[in-house]
DNA sequence: GTCTATAAAGGGATAGAC
DNA sequence: GTCTATCCCTTTATAGAC
């Protein structure tokens, strides 16, 4: 670890009100747990917190943040040491599971306001684009030079970005001890789709497959779920 | 139209506070109407808007049971007259939109608590089962008696209604005139999901198909995201 | 059973003083 | 930057009118 950079005291305060939320969220719950109770905790008045996080999402968000940074620093030198784009995917998943497998109670709050395109804190709006963007980083690197067609390798890492999506709404949901289904959900998810990844480039398919995979790039693009290539 | 049937005088406010709350929820959005808007403009107290919807959600929900019936009996007549297996699909996902054409502010509340397991509005909770089970049974009729492997048949609704949700996140979030970016993307994806089922079952395939079919259908079981057939 | 009137608990968010 | 006071809202509750 190194030395622990000087926080200016902005960062401290701030660093103290997310760490007592944090505490709380995880052991009452979002909605449960009050500003008041975030304040009390802190040590601070309820308008003293209010003036570093504008809404309580907003201190989620914060986690989130965190969530993302440390999932790029954990990620991306153990998918160096993975043996293959298998391993390298597996990588990527539980290697976010493991940040987060404490916080399922917290983490509702970032699925609140997806289908909400008016609020700040849309899945698609403009407020959480950097962690998108983080996270199709990752992905990236997973699939790395993996050999794919290039229509396939151009749509791949949004279509892993929705697929982990699908994950962490599966974990929330996962009541199983240590949500061990939702590691398998994974593993076996994974396998299936290295296995359709697989059959999108074998050559003997190509007449057969190539004509869909043009087909729903057409069709991504025409909905705008991903960039036209020819812009 | 059939002679209005007459309603108790229960039915009658209830319908009363439930008119001018939609009213309200589609000018201004959910959030913003309060529930004294809604009494006032209801002709009500606050307390009697109360007496008849605990929260303000759940007059969301009264709405989301309505656009369920509502689509029962328009989509299963229309796919009565539909020629084959794409166009009853067809019918299913666009009466559906046509049914909730404007009310894409109102929606947003139905997708806040999706996430959330310890919530009475989860998407998988018991509170919603009806409608998922409503919804369900729709799909169920647009199969119909489609010829398609055991196993295909038996995912084929749940799949269907996954999908029928990500189609209204995606319209949701579709500001296109009309919405007519989702009406394309449901046709393109409609076409692609047929073809997709046509493979499923094609003979020739089967040595590659069978396979990766069971694969899945194990994969969704031990994750509880279907009932396992032996049982 | 249906409703009005009213109060009050409790929470998110803000204004303005210090 | 931090605090107190305050606003407005949801929701619950109560007492009583019809």
């Amino acid at each position: 670890m190194p030395a622990a950079p000087k926080l200016s005291k902005r960062d401290a305060t701030r660093e103290n009100i997310l760490t007592s939320a944090l505490k709380l969220f995880r052991v009452k719950g979002f909605e449960p747990t009050t500003m008041r109770d975030i304040a009390k905790s802190a040590g601070l008045s309820l308008g003293a917190s209010y003036y570093y996080f504008k809404t309580k999402e907003a201190i989620v968000m914060a986690y989130y943040d965190r969530v993302q940074a440390e999932h790029t620093a954990l990620a991306i030198p153990a998918m160096r040491k993975a043996k293959d784009f298998r391993a390298r995917l597996g990588v990527a998943m539980h290697t976010k599971l493991d940040i987060i497998k404490d916080d399922r109670r917290l983490l509702v709050a970032m699925f609140r306001y997806g289908g909400d395109p008016d609020h700040p804190l849309s899945w698609f709006g403009p407020a959480t684009k950097k962690q998108r963007e983080l996270a199709m980083e990752i992905f990236e690197a997973a699939i790395g030079d993996e050999k794919l067609p290039k229509d396939v390798r151009m749509l791949a890492p949004r279509l892993l970005w929705t697929a982990h999506m699908g994950m962490i709404l599966y974990f929330l949901n996962d009541r199983s001890a240590g949500q061990k289904k939702t590691r398998a959900l994974v593993d076996g998810g994974l396998d299936l789709l290295v296995q359709a990844f697989s059959m999108s480039s074998a050559p003997l398919l190509q007449p057969m497959v190539k004509p869909i995979r043009s087909k729903i790039v057409k069709l991504l693009e025409e909905a705008e779920l991903v960039e036209s290539s020819k812009s």
